[in-house]
DNA sequence: CCTACATATGCATATATATAGATATACCGA
DNA sequence: TCGGTATATCTATATATATGCATATGTAGG
């Protein structure tokens, strides 16, 4: 429990679950938006994921994200409140925007 | 939001909100509770207040504290997730035993 | 007022967490 | 198998948070 709400504490894993509520999104496409160094990206999406706020769906040399779908009930709860919040802040906006018009075709490489 | 998550990632904080799902309790029935430093508990109990987590509730020279009941949809929620959770915890309970029979009339003076 | 007591705040320090940079691992395609 | 790419891990450092101690604030009662 502590390990959730430590996961959530933190503006980059809030800002990469928001993107996530649009559609999964590997690693490169994260660093790409939060702008940061891949290990981090990398390092705050294993944290969700330990957390059991997110999913890895590995497929070839891409390991694709998703919010979790069968987490616990305080998961799913928070999750759920979490689509209802935030929606009109500017930089949740702009990551959604960048993450919609992401190709990791072209991100990666 | 950030602000509430951080003040649950805490372990100290997340005993205090289990021990005052059995009744309000004072400052110094918190830090008799934890076995910590009066001020160190003051200080937890003002992030959680900070947070919407918590209200308090001045009387004369006491504070007392309880769960909010009137906080956003998430504080809420979040509360009501936990009374459901850790339970069974050894610590949880031994908590609350202490704080069942914690006196503030033998405990603070 | 003055004292005693409950609570809160300031400050220094220890500890945990985030970030940066280098490197390792895993996978695909030629 | 080799080279390129996506992801993860390691180490060091910066930053944030928790704790301990001293002290301030605020209240009740004499």
């Amino acid at each position: 429990m502590e390990k959730i709400f430590k996961a959530l504490a933190d503006r980059n894993r809030l800002r990469i679950l928001k993107m996530l509520e649009r559609r999964p999104l590997c690693v490169c496409e994260v660093t790409s938006v939060l702008e940061m160094a891949q290990p981090n990206a990398s390092r705050h999406l294993g944290i969700l994921r330990e957390a059991g706020l997110i999913e890895d769906d590995k497929s070839g040399r891409w390991v694709n994200y998703s919010l979790s779908d069968q987490g616990d009930e305080m998961v799913s709860a928070i999750l759920a409140y979490l689509k209802g919040w935030g929606n009109e802040d500017p930089l949740f906006k702009a990551d959604r925007q960048k993450a919609a018009t992401a190709d990791r075709r072209r991100l990666c490489r």
